[in-house]
RNA sequence: GGGUGUGUAGUUCAGUGGUAGAACGCUACGUUGACAUCGUAGAGGUCAUAAGUUCAAUUCUUAUCACACCCA
């Protein structure tokens, strides 16, 4: 008979469409009433699918689904995020292609323009995750632009600001001079770069003496309001107070004492220029100096510049500058240095530390339920080592700059009277309502807030938002809190942490309970995938080419803690493989007409073989089990693969052969009916992991009808070991080890494994006797043996093995190469003395045998006796061969 | 500079205070009616280095080296 292969580009598609269609996906009540929940990392409106999402969302697939089948009302919450800069970004080139400009636009026209874009393009990804199999509630898709989740929004602003812990401040911010907006300092990459260190002579007032000071943005000058000194600098001691130009500028500044000033650094004078440097602004604050921006918000210089630079970009005014400097010889020396420039992470443009008034969220205030919480473990990572990277963030936590100065987001719900005077309201009614008051019930003209808030800020609110907040839907009490989040290490300060201050501020219960860490996807050699290395392997490519559940199989397999996933397409092959490999074995049930028999008594089983899988399955399954609650979703995997290429297609499979060619109707039929039963199993147990390929052949197999369920619907295994069939589970593992052992002296003999031998019983011992009487059919069949003899064969065509500490004798039709047999059983008599010497020498040592455990200790003194008889009977067989 | 993690077979990784494991790769043989996307057998390791604790260390402690990441 032959078979198709299995399609996986046509099966995936149809089992994908059948469970959406089907509503499978949709938390089913339960009489448990135990429920399991996840909300999902929303991934940018704008993304596509990478390495990072398949990952992270197959390992959420396997619990969602593993949850599922053990009977959980199981909620897996699916969206998007609006990704503010991003989003805005996509859109203004797409609208500068067909030669419009945003400004042009107008606000509203520009909204609206996303708005299109994101219905008709944005969110390619929930597709794609539809691809990858994750069995997300898809009718419950959720986006962070949603009316309902922008409610939430304006009420979380609103009522933190009423708690005094958002406000308005006029502070120095990381600036996106490119972008046009504020950004928190999360978003600044602090890069290493090539440059240089300026040395620039300040000439004392009414002095031949000049102060050097060094400095790597020179152009800044403009800017100084001081030079600084550490006060315990003898150098500079006596010019403490005293006053320097500065050259080109020819503006005046003192000269102070500061302990900023690090003597060991550059020449140990520094300028000082509040309004263009964080340290500055605090030696700025501390002496009480002037602030002087030279900056417009584009980066350009602005009218407090000198003469011939206004209108300059930063690095040309920085030029010029250098130019004069070294006309007019203030100009020392020039050094090449690396040092620190901090990046804006989506712009990649030089940020620009800037005064300007914005939005803050006291983050201190709010951490400390979350650091709370995490103390007592009502939440918790894994891998736990991620709690103190977790605390030192949140320990010294800075205020959270939340406003963006860009259109796509969620506009800051305040607003202002003619006066300027600050109104933060639900709506612009409410805000009226305020400033009426204020105003002595005059009528007054209101404008909002033009700014909008950081992405992050609504995503803080994603796993009670999604589920109704404010309002407390039947969703929110059932789901909230969610069971695990999983996510990867990159996000912890952006998006978990804030989860934690929202959720533990808003709501009586920390928003999940367990946060499982997942570590980055890299390339076979390790090296971090970007588009600019070329090495970006796209998980889609890989989908089409060996399947999605290969693509997932391998990803979950190679989730260890604490690890990066190196990913080649040689492991995914492999994968592909295993897949293949349950295909073929199904065949082989089809082709013997292996039907299931839904009334199986499992206590019936009878044949040793049936009893011994049973087993087999059952220990798998649960180390299955238990490794998916603990997160040890690779350990999960290599348990499945290992249960049913191994023990399932390897021994059971071929075990059941004879049976299959015997005669005995009986036998035959439990074997048909049990290798189905199992089969069912096995689909069951892969299911959370390859569940396309699980489904297809579930439903292939006609289970379905005989279990009126679809495989995602159906229960996760739940039978126990049964003793009663461990002597035979002992047997079945002895007849392994003979057929293992006869298969190997064949090859060690060069003999060709298809070739037939006899056997006989040189020891006297029944057990191995009994075994093999009680299999003869199987032991001739999978060991291939001819006939069991009574008397020892021919010594030219016979040798001797020790199977199971007995010895018996394989009988050839040829002549059997004795001599390499005799050195390899020399090598071994060595090595067993060596053991045995090193256990004797172990027992010597007193305080050994005084101190180790007595179980130990008994282990060892069997172990000998046990070597020793070993050795015996080896010792016989060479003799014999002589 | 501060912090975290990782060094185990050719590769990717599990693991353990008391005989070192898997997958892939490799070698040899093999098309026996599920499967060559396969089968059978096999080779392959001073568990980074050094010191300490212990009867016993690949495992625990410390130091060193190498690599990776995070923060400043």
């Amino acid at each position: 008979m032959e078979f198709k292969k299995y399609n996986h580009l046509l099966e995936e598609k149809k089992i994908s469409d059948f469970w959406i269609k089907k509503g499978l996906f949709k938390p089913k009540k339960n009489k448990l009433k135990k429920k399991f929940s996840i909300v999902i990392p929303p991934p940018n409106i704008t993304g596509k699918l990478h390495m990072g999402h398949a990952l992270n969302n197959s390992l959420q697939d396997v619990l969602v689904r593993f949850n599922r089948m053990r009977g959980y009302e199981t909620l897996w919450q699916p969206g998007t995020d609006h990704a503010g800069i991003a989003t805005q970004a996509v859109v203004e080139k797409n609208l500068e292609k067909e030669g419009i400009k945003k400004k042009d636009l107008g606000r509203e026209k520009f909204i609206e323009n996303v708005w299109a874009w994101k219905e008709e393009s944005g969110g390619i990804i929930l597709d794609q995750l539809k691809k990858l199999g994750c069995s997300c509630d898809w009718s419950r898709t959720r986006f962070t632009m949603d009316k309902d989740l922008s409610k939430a929004v304006i009420k979380v602003f609103v009522d933190l600001y009423n708690d005094k812990l958002i406000y308005k401040d006029k502070k120095l911010v990381n600036w996106d001079t490119k972008l046009q907006t504020a950004i928190s300092d999360l978003e600044v990459i602090q890069k290493e770069v090539q440059s240089h260190l300026y040395y620039i002579n300040y000439q004392l007032e009414s002095s031949d003496v000049k102060i050097t000071i060094a400095t790597t943005r020179p152009e800044t000058m403009m800017g100084d309001t001081a030079v600084a000194v550490n006060p315990k600098d003898k150098r500079y001691k006596n010019l403490i107070g005293k006053i320097v130009t500065i050259p080109i500028v020819n503006r005046k500044i003192k000269i102070i004492a500061d302990h900023y000033a690090d003597p060991d650094q550059g020449s140990g004078a520094v300028k000082i220029t509040p309004a263009h440097d964080f340290n500055d602004y605090d030696v700025g604050k501390r002496n009480k100096l002037e602030t002087i921006n030279i900056f417009e918000k584009n980066g350009k210089i602005n009218k407090n510049g000198i003469k011939d630079f206004i209108g300059l970009d930063r690095f040309e005014a920085r030029n010029l500058l250098i130019s004069k400097l070294k006309e007019n010889g203030s100009l020392v020396k020039i050094e090449s240095i690396k040092n620190k420039v901090p990046y804006g992470d989506r712009s990649n443009s030089i940020i620009e530390p800037l005064l300007t008034e914005q939005w803050f969220v006291d983050a201190k205030k709010l951490s400390k339920k979350p650091i709370k919480v995490v103390n007592e473990g009502k939440t918790s990572f894994f891998p736990n080592n991620w709690t103190k990277t977790f605390f030192q963030w949140m320990k010294d936590i800075e205020p959270w700059c939340i406003s963006r100065q860009i259109w796509w987001g969620h506009r800051i719900p305040a607003w202002y009277d003619n006066n300027n005077n600050l109104f933060v309201a639900e709506n612009k009614t409410e805000a009226l309502n305020q400033a009426k008051k204020k105003n002595k019930n005059k009528d007054c003209i209101l404008r909002q807030e033009t700014d909008v808030l950081d992405t992050w800020f609504s995503s803080a609110l994603w796993p009670f938002a999604t589920l109704g907040w404010p309002v407390k839907t039947l969703e929110l009490k059932k789901f909230y809190p969610t069971s695990v989040l999983v996510t990867g290490f990159d996000i912890i300060f952006f998006w978990v942490a804030r989860m934690l201050m929202m959720g533990n501020y808003f709501n009586k219960q920390t928003p999940f309970n367990k946060v499982y860490v997942h570590a980055l996807v890299r390339d076979e050699k390790g090296q971090k995938m970007s588009k600019s290395k070329g090495n970006v392997i796209d998980p889609l490519e890989l989908i089409n080419e060996y399947g999605a559940d290969s693509l997932r199989f391998t990803l979950i397999s190679m989730a260890s803690p604490g690890r990066d996933v190196k990913l080649s397409k040689d492991r995914i092959k492999g994968n592909r493989n295993f897949i293949t490999k349950i295909w073929s074995a199904n065949n082989f049930l089809k082709l013997n007409s292996c039907k299931l028999d839904k009334k199986i008594n499992l206590l019936n089983i009878r044949l040793p073989i049936n009893q011994w899988i049973f087993n087999e399955f059952i220990k798998a399954k649960d180390l299955i089990a238990k490794n998916i609650e603990v997160f040890r979703f690779d350990e999960a995997a290599k348990y499945a693969y290992q249960f049913v290429w191994h023990s399932y297609c390897d021994w059971y499979l071929e075990f059941l052969k004879p049976i299959f060619n015997s005669k005995n109707k009986s036998d035959i039929k439990e074997a048909k009916a049990f290798s189905s039963f199992m089969m069912a199993n096995i689909l069951k147990i892969l299911h959370p992991f390859i569940p396309f390929f699980t489904e297809a052949v579930w439903s292939k197999n006609k289970f379905s009808t005989i279990f009126k369920n679809n495989l995602i619907s159906s229960d996760w295994p739940n039978y126990k070991i049964s003793t009663k069939f461990n002597k035979n589970q002992i047997d079945i593992n002895n007849l392994i080890e003979l057929i293992s052992s006869i298969r190997s002296t064949k090859a060690e003999l060069k003999i060709t494994p298809k070739l037939f031998c006899d056997i006989s019983f040189a020891d006297k011992s029944k057990k191995l006797k009994n075994l093999i009487n009680k299999n003869l059919n199987l032991i001739k069949q999978v060991g291939r043996i001819n006939n069991i003899v009574k008397t020892q064969v021919n010594d030219k065509n016979s040798i001797d093995i020790l199977v199971l500490k007995e010895k018996i004798s394989l009988g050839f039709n040829e002549n059997v190469n004795l001599t390499s047999q005799k050195e390899r059983i020399l090598q071994k008599i060595e090595s067993i003395n060596n053991q045995i010497s090193n256990l004797k020498n172990k027992l010597k040592n007193k305080s050994y045998v005084k101190k180790a455990p007595k179980d130990i200790v008994n282990n060892d003194k069997n172990l000998i006796k046990e070597l020793t008889v070993e050795d015996k009977k080896l010792r016989s067989i060479v003799l014999s061969i002589n």
